[in-house]
Formats: structure tokens, C-alpha cells, sequence
DNA sequence: CGCCTATATTGACGAGCGTCGATACAAGCC
DNA sequence: GGCTTGTATCGACGCTCGTCAATATAGGCG
């Protein structure tokens, strides 16, 4: 694996191949975590949903998600699902209705996990 | 689809099951874009190799991540590939090696998503 | 030229994801 | 109680993804 870099004989900066580099910052489990969380976000409708919710003041129930897209209710709600599973939204049920809103400090600590990928 | 809703008959800011919700202010074709960017960080390998770059004052080249990762070579280049392709890295090459460097200001554009997923 | 090393690409395989149809559960109304 | 409606879950299908082994490409060195 580790090659043997053919600029070894020659001084200075350049001894070998590239500096020896810091194991990552973040750890694995870490890693897990936050790619559990772009996955979550890693489908347009998802993208969209989230959206509608975050601009809606009111909860949304999901008969109207399902009259906004082009899919079933039953993808409307799997998708609900993984955005509930990941804690970006919540549920609240109202009789018969259930009522979606978006849990905004999830949300915001995700420009934090992009800074810490960056940063730390 | 359209539910028939049960309290149409009482007045009041109750009448539907919930108030009209706009459509989604995220296009469509707006929505692939950044779910396209999520899914090349849905990863947790390439959550991690972006952040060896980030903190690399130098240009890394892929011996040196096949090093850190308990992963075979053809698997670091297709991660590698992912995240050029999504414009995240890119590769400069000198001689036999390959070196890569994040594209910080693809990666500032990140945050500004999230924000307008939860503004706009 | 031929050999060697670093990296990329290909093909294959198993696992997981998105969607749909069908069904189950929950709550209100008769 | 039964009926209806709203929502969630299940099972199946096709598709994509992550990984590996094998191979191909590219560049340096003799």
C-alpha cells in the first residue's frame, strides 16, 4: 500500500511523495452520524417536503403533502418517515389528521457539521 | 386524493384540515441539484476524506488515503471520483501521483442550501 | 523499447433505497 | 356495533450504491 516514492534521494521538502497527513478529524462514528443525516437529504422530494414545511407558520397535515406532489401516500409517508427517523420533522396528531412541522434546531445544526468537516 | 374534510360545515380559521400550503419554492430541478451534493456526502468515507483535506495545508495525493482508511485503492478512487464529480475536490497531477485539494468554495455554497431549504 | 509503480476504470455481487399496490391501524360519525 | 376516511406499514419490484478483484491507463526509469 504505502508506496515507495521515487523523489526519495532528493532533499527538502519535497522527500517524498506527499507530507504525512493527519489522521481524519472526525471520527468514524461521527462520519455515521452526519451521513445518516445527508442521507435523509439526499432525495429531491425529501428536499421539497422539508421546504413546505419549513415556510408553512402552520403544522401541514399530509393529505395536502399528497395533493403537492406527484407520488402515493404511501411514499409521501415513508418519506415522512426517514425525515421523522433523522429528526427533522415531527409529528402531532389531531383527531384523524396528522400534523407535520419541521424541528428547526435540527436543521440547524447541519451548516455546523459542514463547518466541522471543514474546519476542525 | 383531496380530502373531503369533516369540519367543512364550522366557520372559522378551522374549516379545513389545514390551511392551503404554497407549493414548495424549491424547484424541482433546484431540489436534484443539492440532493445530488448530499448524496456524494451520504457517505461516511467521504464525510472523512473531505475532512483529511480540509485540514491539509497541502495537496494530498491517494497513497497517503488509502493509508488512513481500512479500504482497498479502486475504493478510495471511486469515493475520490464522487466527490470531483460533485465538484467538492479536485485533482492536480504531478508525475505518477495524484493530488487533491478541496474546492472550499463549493463547499461555502453547503450551508447556503441548508438555509434555503429552511427560508426561502 | 520494456518494466515498474500509481491511479483509474470495469464488471460483478450483495445491500440498501424509492416507489407502488395492498393491507392494517386509528379515529370520527352513523 | 359497523362504515368511512386519513395515515402508517408491509411486500415486492427495479434501481442505485459501496465494495472488491481484475484489468487498463499513464507516467517515470532503465
Amino acid at each position: 500500500m504505502t508506496a515507495t516514492h521515487p523523489m526519495i534521494a532528493i532533499p527538502g521538502p519535497a522527500a517524498s511523495c506527499c507530507d504525512t497527513v493527519a489522521s481524519p478529524a472526525v471520527s468514524a462514528e461521527q462520519a455515521e452520524t452526519w451521513a445518516r443525516w445527508f442521507k435523509a437529504l439526499a432525495d429531491p422530494t425529501r428536499i421539497r417536503i422539508l421546504n413546505v414545511l419549513a415556510r408553512s407558520v402552520e403544522p401541514v397535515c399530509v393529505c395536502e403533502l399528497v395533493d403537492l406532489f406527484p407520488l402515493g401516500q404511501p411514499a409521501i409517508s415513508h418519506h415522512l418517515k426517514v425525515l421523522r427517523d433523522t429528526r427533522f420533522v415531527f409529528a402531532e396528531r389531531r383527531g384523524t389528521f396528522m400534523y407535520y412541522q419541521v424541528n428547526q434546531s435540527c436543521l440547524a445544526e447541519f451548516p455546523e457539521a459542514a463547518r466541522q468537516i471543514l474546519n476542525s
